[in-house]
RNA sequence: GGGCGAAUGCCAGAGCGGCCAAUUGGGACGGGCUGUAAACCCGUUGGCUUACGCCUACGCAGGUUCGAAUCCUGCUUCGCCCA
């Protein structure tokens, strides 16, 4: 409740980022302070591909939360060092990709991110910077006498992520792998210097890349500069996070529709709710943790919530209306299936009544990647149509099977496809 | 530049002339139990085929052999050690 004719004091980003457990670690014990005046931040995105997907929105929800709290983000996208490839955290190098293809990626993930941080140019609006500006007209002598006069060895070296590919029977590392910490390092240096850029926030898996960067601040431009982590995303399961049956969860709607997306958030384990509902809603905290402290059946409620509101963050409240009323259809006793978020294709009348082999639906549906994986789900029992299990292996489907001009094909509990009759 | 070693299915990692589409573990998928959880139990895990079977696969290219993932030669890539 605020008073009439004042306006709410803006909370400090440490605490709110503190409070949804988005904080791992910080290089300044003051950052409260630090954080008490406006403050320009940014935050490295890999353009290793043309969507992001659900893991990065940790580091987009860290950039929305600062912009709310009255700073501004810089978006920084890779184009220079996506050319390179990252040793941390990863036990052989990525793929190179070529500059053309780079350019189409962030263009893609700017676009991604803009849904989520205001990009513009009023004094909080984020700023998209990719640093192949000003990392590629830097030339070897620059580079070896400005940046690499200030670099120690054997600092990097004892770097937790480049020792453990120096050491034992590992991949090695190349020197191109080797030099990424530099260029990520003189990005926050320049960041600094051209924007006043003096935080950066990033994964747990870059602190030792921010600190890098902060120190080569300090050595080239005597700066004052600061780094925050997020902590890695982990599942009560321990299972790798962000992934569905499918593969990857993308922030695309081409590559994951949105009522896929919505079914990735809908079946987080129990356990996981209240922290996501944390890390990847706007919700107040207090509304978090009414929702997270549901017990037992209940605790689906918060899920369709986080699944809600999730959705809604990144295809909009219309797309996420649709996925989760497609979604209540699909698992309720009165099923409900033909809402267009469920995935769907028109089946010919002709060849229905000729009658079709499910197995070629379930590949044609994308259910079974061949017929020999289509045939194994049959054999285990995990096909229905409709409500009704497959027992045969060659069972076709008829007319019969689609009363009310559609077939619905089931793999599993959770995955479904449905085919349009047409004429 | 020299010496040694390694390359196997999604990953890790056995196999070292026929019994190998390839042990095992992880992951993944499916079933059961449930709440569209977790944990647990069970099953499946190269392609085509109703099936007999056929095809493709153990870094790449050749060779030896009735027969090779397994032996030989060359190439490529990577690792370790010496300079």
């Amino acid at each position: 409740m605020n008073t009439p004719g004042t306006t709410p004091p803006t909370p400090n980003y440490y605490d709110v980022m503190h409070e949804r457990g988005l904080v791992a670690q910080c290089t300044d014990e003051n950052i409260r302070q630090r954080l008490s005046k406006p403050t320009t931040l940014y935050c490295g995105f890999d353009p290793t591909a043309d969507s992001l997907h659900v893991g990065s929105l940790v580091p987009i929800m860290g950039l929305a939360h600062a912009q709310r709290c009255g700073h501004t983000p810089l978006v920084l996208v890779g184009g220079a060092t996506g050319l390179v490839g990252d040793p941390s955290g990863k036990t052989e190098s990525r793929q190179m990709l070529t500059a053309e293809v780079i350019g189409h990626n962030v263009a893609c993930q700017a676009a991604q991110i803009g849904r989520i941080v205001t990009i513009g140019t009023n004094a909080t609006d984020a700023k998209v910077v990719n640093n192949l500006d000003w990392i590629a007209p830097l030339t070897w002598i620059e580079v070896l006498r400005d940046i690499g006069s200030k670099m120690s060895v054997n600092r990097m070296v004892s770097m937790e992520s480049v020792k453990q590919r120096m050491s034992g029977e590992g991949e090695g590392i190349s020197y191109l792998e080797f030099s990424y910490m530099l260029l990520q390092a003189y990005d926050f240096a320049h960041l600094f210097k051209t924007q006043g850029c003096t935080l950066q926030i990033g994964g747990q898996d870059q602190w030792g890349n921010i600190v890098m960067g902060i120190e080569l601040g300090r050595k080239l431009h005597d700066a004052d500069l600061a780094g925050l982590t997020f902590p890695l995303i982990t599942k009560s399961d321990g299972g790798k996070f962000g992934k569905s049956e499918s593969g990857a969860v993308w922030l695309d709607a081409q590559r994951t529709p949105p009522f896929e997306f919505f079914q990735f958030w809908r079946n987080v384990p129990d356990a996981d709710v209240g922290r996501y509902l944390g890390y990847f809603t706007f919700l107040p905290m207090d509304e978090v943790k009414t929702l997270a402290a549901a017990q037992g059946n209940a605790i689906n409620q918060s899920k369709i919530r986080l699944a809600y509101e999730v959705t809604k963050l990144i295809h909009g409240e219309d797309q996420a209306s649709k996925a989760r009323d497609a979604a209540a259809g699909a698992f309720s006793a009165a099923a409900n299936v033909t809402g267009d978020a469920i995935p769907h294709a028109d089946l010919p009348r002709n060849d229905l009544d000729a009658g079709v082999p499910v197995l070629g639906l379930l590949v044609q549906a994308g259910l079974a990647k061949s017929n020999g994986e289509a045939r194994r789900l049959i054999a285990g029992g995990g096909v229905r149509l409709h409500e009704t299990k497959v027992t045969a292996v060659d069972a076709t489907a008829g007319a019969d099977d689609a009363p009310d001009g559609y077939l619905l094909l089931r793999a599993g509990k959770k995955r479904m496809f449905r085919f349009d009759i047409a004429d």
